[in-house]
DNA sequence: GTTCCGCATGAATCGATAG
DNA sequence: ACTATCGATTCATGCGGAA
């Protein structure tokens, strides 16, 4: 079965016991959060959801490639007046398993509008968790590098004689010692916290979250033609950002509006592939990594 | 016994016994994190931590006044290539003896610890942990309100007049209707996000963490001459913020050298006080506190 | 009184080497 | 095999003295 640049209707679960094994290079989802209301999409129960999280789980173990990585964006509820537990616990019973819990980044939200309650303020981050089968995994950190900060280019311009010296007369870690390394770089590494927008510039749909924040990862962790797996497609938003990005992506969902939506927007977005190759930094990303 | 704006020498878990039930309106504190600070403290292993730390948990129970609130400043450590599970872990052990999991804030870090790894980046946020006795608390949200304009740049400047209209159908509560219910003020309410520089640079000790952030949640969950407990004081940043605020201070340290460090920093700070009553608007604050 | 600029340092992590 | 130590790597900020 092919499997690239595919969306099925179904339940992932069921979806993925046809894909064989250590076939996918990157999961990035956004679960359906649990829920208190009736369903209006997934609406799992917040006690039940580890145990309805888990069998899916499972599938992912045994799909992804013993290097890949998968990054489960997640947030927990709000119950009677208490952050909801499932989600730690299920960080642990992913461990129980034998997934690597390897990372934890914050998506700061950069606008999203004021909110107050009597006992909480706006709730303007969430936890994009980063499991792993092996402690070893792909990784190209040079395709995230951000512009370096002002300060480099009165610092960098006279080298101080301290610079230098601070590694030999202190125990402290020497941050003078390769100084020269330094000189004519403009980028840097940037950090696990991603801070990005919340809304999505598309008007057609709703997305959970913007294309950057898909986008950040597949470039963090995966090349050209890798496949990238999102088992809870909604409205695309993974796919499209593979896309984009030139890779390959395969789409699961329960619900058949939504697929007809990520349709449309796949069709849209590789109609309008062209214009963003010549136009778009993120995509003359791929050129610049190392490999 | 009188334990207002004194500091004690011992371990927490020991000296609390002496205090009385429901004696303290706000406990902030960061406790050494595991395998952290060796030199000083001695250490916990990262599997220990949590047996550890619940004794003493127990104690901050028994002592906050029933509408207080606890914040603990804590994060993992990456242990073996993976984020280690014992604060987690704690969070459900706090549950078990009673706490209320209400909150996690986020301090996202303006300059972390730099450094490159094969696998991962830099480390740049924190957990602070909130916990209540009480599904109802003391909040004085109107205490940390921040200044429209710092707020602007960072969030409603970006959402487009479309982003407004599509949310406002989106969610239909209004978005509209609640951005019309800040046009025209000059303060609005911040979120769930502390976004504060570490302090380096101070020379007469070293302190985990700014003062602004103890000075953020005192506002937050104290009136002016409530008692603010550090059981973990460290350098004094607790103490330090609470008296430049107007409030009282207990301290507790296992090691008389910081105690020292503590009241010197204290001693200096009552001295400067009129001085900074006079000019910092976070004095002022309380005098706009809705009560 | 500003602005500029040198400079110390911060709750780090990995891999290799040594005990 | 398992732990302890050491070297290498990496940014951004606030202070304080100088211009």
């Amino acid at each position: 079965m092919n499997i690239d640049n595919q969306i099925f209707l179904g339940d992932c679960e069921k979806v993925l016991k046809s894909f064989p094994d250590n076939c996918v290079d990157l999961i990035f989802t956004s679960p359906p959060y649990a829920d208190q209301r009736k369903a209006t999409y997934g609406g799992i129960k917040p006690d039940q959801y580890v145990n309805w999280f888990m069998p899916k789980a499972n599938e992912f173990l045994r799909i992804l490639k013993p290097q890949g990585t998968f990054i489960l964006n997640i947030k927990e509820r709000v119950v009677n007046g208490e952050r909801h537990t499932y989600v730690i616990e299920l960080i642990l019973k992913m461990r129980e398993i034998g997934w690597l819990w390897t990372e934890e980044f914050i998506w700061h939200k950069k606008n999203s509008y004021p909110g107050k309650w009597p006992n909480r303020f706006r709730d303007n981050w969430e936890r994009l968790l980063q499991f792993n089968k092996n402690k070893k995994f792909r990784m190209y950190q040079e395709a995230v590098m951000v512009p370096v900060g002002d300060w480099a280019k009165d610092r960098l311009s006279n080298l101080s004689n301290k610079d230098k010296i601070r590694d030999e007369s202190k125990v402290g870690s020497g941050f003078g010692k390769n100084i020269s390394n330094w000189v004519g770089r403009d980028k840097v590494y940037p950090t696990n916290v991603v801070h990005l927008a919340t809304e999505c510039s598309n008007q057609n749909h709703s997305a959970a979250f913007p294309t950057e924040l898909p986008t950040w990862f597949i470039k963090l962790f995966t090349q050209p033609n890798d496949l990238v797996l999102d088992p809870f497609l909604g409205s695309g938003t993974t796919a499209v950002a593979a896309i984009q990005l030139g890779r390959k992506y395969v789409g699961i969902d329960t619900e058949q509006n939504y697929i007809e939506i990520s349709k449309a927007r796949l069709l849209d977005t590789q109609i309008q592939l062209p214009m963003i190759a010549e136009n778009s930094e993120n995509y003359q990303v791929e050129d610049k990594r190392d490999s």
